[in-house]
RNA sequence: GCCCGGAUGGUGAAAUUGGUAAACACUGCGGACUUAAAAUCCGCCGCCGUAAGGCUUACGGGUUCAAGUCCCGUUCCGGGCACCA
């Protein structure tokens, strides 16, 4: 065998091997367990990052794993190539996006070849195919059969200069990335899907979820949200002439609190701009149809709702409190949305921290009804079952002058005339029964999570297969002409979607009425395309259906893993997606991810500047200077052209900021296997990375001792093996058995982290055994068996790390044609008996020595050799040992 | 602002889930080999202290024989917030 370590003749050899013998390409065996390993997808952005290296090597590290332990792996590869990106490239280089994202998709699937992946190519998917995406369509028209998709209105950022519908991304503090333009809110047509009428399911399967990490249940749960309220009405005799003279909304002004305990503290109530009574107030005030107009500025992106100022102004008009009977004024609120609940909102300013800088703002009264718990009295005793206790709110801290988190605290009600001393549960039971006598109001379940609008005005995704007729209305298109086709030769501009200048897209006839009519330009959220993408690859690769039979063989998938950005969106989507596939009786399971292992963010300086009248424009790190303190934290950058002063962030690596850094030079220079040893070792896969190639040469070296270890162990140490092996039964000198022993461990320990997918100490474990096998006994027959055993374990748990030389020196050396079907190494348990262990000795506490006594001994025996061992008297100082703990196989402390 | 995470030497990190803090590496320093360089190998490397020893897991409290790990409060950093994917 060659002496020196070569890696890219190794790779290309290996993976020569695999292509040829097609060893990744699988298909259904009821014979075997099957492991269905997926990686999210990636957006062919154009070079693979130092995230998506992360990413896939996790799962070829599962997959590979999987396939030694006999299980039937699959592991897919695809491509979700549909969204934004390729429309911004175009603007930028006038390239057709469906060119870009092609050949993007070139580059990058030879990238992922480089790196050895297990990858059944077979199955290989992009979602802007008409084949891939004629599935999207065809689903979406059996959902607006069922009605769980429909057609209503939403609200989106519009940019008035460009004319045209942005993305969240596309507007940076409040403005046009490309105009600069103050963004608008403006109301326009689209499509939703119901995944309320599944928030229910959605929340309650994630119990179903073992294999998920609690913090992404958790905050699926949060954002489905449920909560319990009261949804009541004020009533008014507010009449408006475009109501025919009848009061608005007949007569009540509807809203919705979880605090239906703090009602009786209402002293205003405030509505969206968009609300019928702000609007019938605004036509008789200017100030407030201007107030109004001002609240359609500004973005739709909830974080800016929550950090803006509150603003709002008084309408004049009053409604009736339906358990005083007082009047409350009722305000137009720019943080209330029309589009959650009823668009209006009651006003407590004691207890609601909004509420309360509200009031003082504005001068509104604030009234406390909600205190501490005081407790009075108590009568009988522990054992009388007469006993009371007697409590009351104590309101002796409570000011109106600064807000106190502890406000918004459950408590006792005080103030609230028949419902004082009721605690908040009691207190909600006796308001909703005595607004339900009044028919004004009951309990009702509301949830956070909204219906999902797919309607996108863009030009780079799926068509909506609707045709607009002036006849028939929105009519679907037939089955037998779907695929809708996209046309691939278009160029965005940034002023709107091309679709609308293809007159040989846009008209067609009515499939209803056959006269003249006029196609959907809107393509669909990019989310739909990889809501069951899982689905499409355990089918039968061409399958003229959206799933076959294949798709309950595989499904569900049992190690789902990307990044922890996905934790909500994606998931619940594709949660959401099956759940409806089930539902049109197209599978047989209902969640679609068994296991998920969220991946840490890949994170980078990003180095921007904003220029006047908004934006950011990222610059490549190989375009600036960056300035350092002594610690090697980054104080400062500028632009190497011109000395723009630029501004930095740590994110994650992304096309949009600049910052990704590409593993080719990496994969050039050491090749893959250090490229994914180094991704594995340098953190655990759950933990956020900053990126910095530090340490990459280490990887390097230690796969480079590891070669020349196999070299020596071929030419020197392997020709001592007599003709009759010994080692079975042998009883080995000490430092041999110690040596075995040490790997047992170390492959024990493996194990149990492999199984934690904690893959940074499973590197580590190669590496402490690379450094005993170096320092191993060499001399005779029975060392010569032992090391062939030990290289042998390490080299089997190396390979799902680094492949390409576990295959070359497995192969070389005589182990076997194939490691991947070699089985999994198991630590021997004769390997691993100890006679002595060493405890640690404590003193009070503190480490004060150690002690060696038998594996076996007693608590009795350590207990006696702690005690007299010199720094136990030294510490105690002659005070006598009150207690004396002994933790088996870790430590005696003494307690004196 | 709201929801979810994270913080350990000069650096990436480890700690078998409450039981030796800093394993394994990177960097740096010293040495061997070499005409020389590279590669390789050996040694040292949390802070204070000559030592004995003391201190140390973002910060402040608490529980415990024992806390990086559990509880309470705070700061900073990251992810998500529904049209980036």
């Amino acid at each position: 065998m060659q002496d020196k370590y070569l890696p890219a003749d190794i790779e290309r050899a290996a993976q020569q091997y695999w292509d040829d013998s097609a060893a990744f390409r699988v298909s259904a065996d009821a014979s075997r367990p099957k492991y269905y390993c997926l990686s999210m997808f990636p957006y062919p952005s154009g070079k693979l990052h130092m995230g998506h290296v992360r990413n896939y090597t996790i799962g070829d590290v599962l997959s590979r794993f999987h396939k030694m332990k006999g299980f039937n792996v699959l592991q897919p590869m695809g491509w979700d190539a549909f969204g934004l990106p390729a429309e911004n490239a175009a603007i930028k280089n006038q390239v057709p996006p469906a060119k870009w994202t092609y050949d993007n998709i070139a580059y990058m699937k030879q990238q992922l070849k480089s790196l050895g992946f297990a990858i059944d190519w077979s199955r290989e998917l992009a979602t802007c195919t008409p084949e891939y995406y004629k599935w999207n369509q065809w689903i979406f028209l059996r959902m607006l059969e069922k009605g769980i998709a429909e057609r209503k209105t939403q609200v989106v950022n519009w940019d008035p200069v460009d004319q045209t519908v942005l993305a969240n991304e596309q507007v940076i503090d409040g403005r046009g990335w490309r105009t600069g333009a103050v963004v608008e809110k403006r109301e326009i047509p689209g499509y939703y899907l119901k995944i309320t009428d599944y928030a229910d399911e959605l929340l309650g399967d994630l119990d179903q979820l073992g294999g998920w990490p609690e913090r992404v249940k958790l905050m699926q749960a949060n954002w489905i949200g449920k909560s319990t309220g009261v949804r009541f009405a004020f009533k008014h005799d507010i009449a408006d002439a475009d109501n025919g003279g009848g009061p608005i909304g007949d007569g009540k002004l509807w809203v919705f609190t979880t605090r239906a305990d703090t009602i009786m503290g209402v002293t205003f109530c405030a509505v969206a701009a968009e609300h019928p009574l702000a609007l019938h107030a605004a036509k008789s005030n200017p100030g407030l149809a201007a107030f109004i107009e001002k609240c359609k500025h500004g973005s739709v992106m909830e974080a800016d709702m929550a950090t803006m100022e509150k603003e709002g102004l008084p309408t004049g008009l009053y409604v009736t409190h339906p358990l005083t009977g007082k009047q409350v004024e009722v305000w137009v609120g720019n943080y209330v949305l029309m589009s959650y609940g009823d668009g209006a909102v009651m006003g407590v300013p004691a207890h609601d921290e909004r509420d309360f800088a509200f009031a003082k703002k504005y001068g509104i009264e604030i009234k406390q009804v909600i205190a501490p718990i005081q407790l009075v009295g108590i009568t009988g005793t522990l054992q009388d079952k007469e006993q009371q206790l007697y409590w009351k709110g104590n309101t002796d801290d409570f000011s109106v002058d600064a807000w106190r988190p502890s406000y918004a605290e459950y408590g006792v009600l005080v103030n609230s005339g028949a419902y004082d001393g009721l605690s908040a549960a009691q207190a909600v039971d006796a308001i909703a029964a005595d607004l339900a006598a009044q028919e004004v109001g009951e309990k009702k379940v509301q949830w956070r999570l909204r219906d999902w609008g797919i309607s996108r005005q863009r030009y780079w995704g799926c068509p909506i297969p609707i045709i607009h007729c002036d006849s028939c209305g929105s009519v679907p298109v037939p089955d037998d002409q779907l695929p809708v086709v996209l046309p691939e030769d278009c160029v965005p501009d940034g002023s709107g979607n091309p679709l609308h200048k293809r007159e040989d897209f846009l008209h067609v006839d009515c499939p209803k009425c056959g006269k003249p009519a006029r196609r959907e330009t809107d393509t669909m959220d990019t989310f739909v395309d990889s809501s069951w993408y899982y689905a499409r690859y355990a089918t039968t690769f061409g399958a003229d259906k959206m799933v076959d039979d294949e798709t309950n063989y595989w499904m569900t998938v049992d190690q789902y893993i990307g990044g922890i950005e996905h934790a909500i969106l994606h998931l619940l989507y594709s949660r959401f997606w099956t759940k409806v596939m089930r539902d049109l009786g197209l599978v047989e399971y209902r969640e679609p991810f068994a296991h998920l292992l969220t991946q840490g963010m890949v994170l980078n300086n990003a180095f921007f500047h904003k220029p006047e009248g908004g934006g950011k424009n990222y610059f490549w790190e190989s375009e600036i200077d960056i300035q350092k303190d002594a610690k090697g934290q980054i104080t400062g950058a500028t632009l190497k052209k011109d000395g723009t002063v630029l501004e930095h962030e740590l994110t994650t690596m992304s096309k949009s900021k600049n910052n990704g850094v590409d593993p080719q030079a990496l994969i050039e220079q050491y090749g893959a296997d250090t490229a994914r040893f180094f991704m594995m070792f340098a953190a655990p896969p759950e933990q956020t990375l900053e990126w910095s190639d530090a340490g990459v040469e280490g990887a390097y070296r230690f796969l480079r001792r590891v070669w020349s270890f196999g070299h020596v162990f071929g030419s020197e140490i392997r020709p001592q093996i007599g003709v009759q092996r010994q080692l079975a039964g042998a009883k080995l000198p000490e430092a041999l058995a110690a040596f075995r022993r040490e790997i047992h461990l170390l492959l024990k320990q493996a194990n149990y982290d492999l199984g934690k997918q904690q893959f940074n100490t499973v590197a580590s474990a190669t590496m402490k055994m690379l450094n005993a096998l170096e320092k191993a006994p060499r001399e005779g027959a029975l060392a010569a068996e032992v090391i062939e055993e030990c290289f042998g374990i390490l080299l089997r748990v190396l390979s799902p790390l680094t492949p390409h030389i576990s295959h070359a020196l497995w192969a070389q050396l005589g182990y076997g044609d194939d490691i991947l079907a070699a089985a999994w190494p198991e630590p021997l348990e004769a390997a691993l008996v100890q006679d002595e262990v060493e405890l640690m000795l404590q003193v009070n506490g503190k480490l004060r020595g150690s002690v060696r006594v038998a594996a076996d001994a007693p608590k009795d025996t350590i207990e006696a050799v702690a005690l007299t061992h010199e720094m136990t008297i030294k510490f105690l100082e002659g005070r006598p040992a009150k207690k004396v703990i002994v933790v088996p196989g870790r430590l005696v402390n003494i307690v004196g």
